[in-house]
DNA sequence: CGGATCGTTGATCAACTTCAACGGTCGTGG
DNA sequence: CCACGACCGTTGAAGTTGATCAACGATCCG
């Protein structure tokens, strides 16, 4: 549980066990069903998720009503509205369970006082951030430079055990089309 | 020129005048004519670059061979292919000039040592990725809950400034569609 | 003054959505 | 353990949105 976290710090920062454990403190652990939500829209955005083990989605309710899934989170990444959460306002976003999941969760000023206790934590973060913005650069990429078709396929071709853990229609949903053309792409590639 | 930095640094951290002119000395300054690239596709991506003054965009060629922005970056902005930069591989992305542009450009190895001396900016730059990180969160928001049409309204009106600065092509290829579509919308809001 | 670049217009076309309907499967209550 | 209902994936027809192509005018800059 918390040894998970722990092992991904060590992958990042040098930290000795005895504050490691004294870091882990600050998170508390929470478990949650399919379908339920760890975040609403409306509520300020508290909290800060790191995946134990499961899967979670980030999405929004358009003008339309169509839940718009943009991100999901699997095992050893961090989830949550970054600029509502840094800001402690209310967010836009829904988090959550798509299947059975475990989160360590830290709340936002329990992060600042891990921050100002153990420094090295910075980096932990600067490290975490820079890598899942840069990631977003180059999802940027794809969905501005492929037609959802190919787009598809990419995702199919990149993360074939991931795309198994999912619904279509909320893989349809990410990828920004509707569950009926997901299924028209299908049914021509064979 | 390095005192508009400083100043930036002293808005997320504290940072005495004798250090920050320190850290200075890590920055090379770079001056570039409009359409001049600050980083080209094929080639590593060595440096993360500050504007000063001026403004720039990162873009890449589609396989249909048009330039495709993802991204523009004014005063106070960062900009690099984040992924490229930290694990120091060749990138796919352009940097280029949209108007007369100065930076300061900092190298992956100059970065590592500037950690390494000045712990403090590492809580600098996990600021500064998790804004980053953030906004590409709403971004996407915007990008999968709005028509294109309705996009190009919501951008005209909350950056109208910064609309003014940047041709209307660049425009269009930002928010991903063509000019004739972009002329098109314009003309119908009148 | 001349050439390249940029914005506009209109016609045609492709990509993707919408709506309605159907069949399979999964989980829950009886 | 079965039966029912809800949910999910699929299909097809018709409709929209936005792309493509070609051509023209304006403007900017050398």
């Amino acid at each position: 549980m918390s040894e998970q976290l722990i092992k991904h710090l060590t992958k990042s920062i040098e930290i000795d066990l005895d504050d490691a454990e004294k870091v882990m403190v600050f998170f508390q652990s929470v478990k949650l069903d399919k379908k339920e939500n760890l975040m609403e829209a409306g509520q300020v955005c508290k909290a800060n998720y790191f995946v134990v083990k499961g899967c979670l989605r980030l999405f929004f309710i358009t003008d339309k009503g169509v839940e718009q899934t943009t991100q999901f989170a699997i095992e050893n990444w961090w989830l949550s509205d970054y600029l509502a959460f840094q800001n402690q306002q209310t967010t836009e976003f829904y988090i959550q369970a798509v299947e059975r999941t475990e989160v360590l969760a830290i709340t936002f000023h329990a992060q600042e006082r891990l921050l100002k206790e153990f420094p090295q934590m910075e980096k932990y973060f600067r490290i975490i951030y820079q890598r899942a913005y840069g990631a977003s650069q180059v999802r940027m990429k794809y969905e501005y430079g492929f037609s959802r078709e190919t787009l598809y396929h990419h995702f199919n071709d990149r993360f074939p055990e991931f795309i198994q853990r999912i619904p279509q229609y909320l893989l349809a949903s990410f990828l920004g089309f509707t569950p009926e053309y997901l299924s028209e792409i299908r049914r021509k590639k064979k």
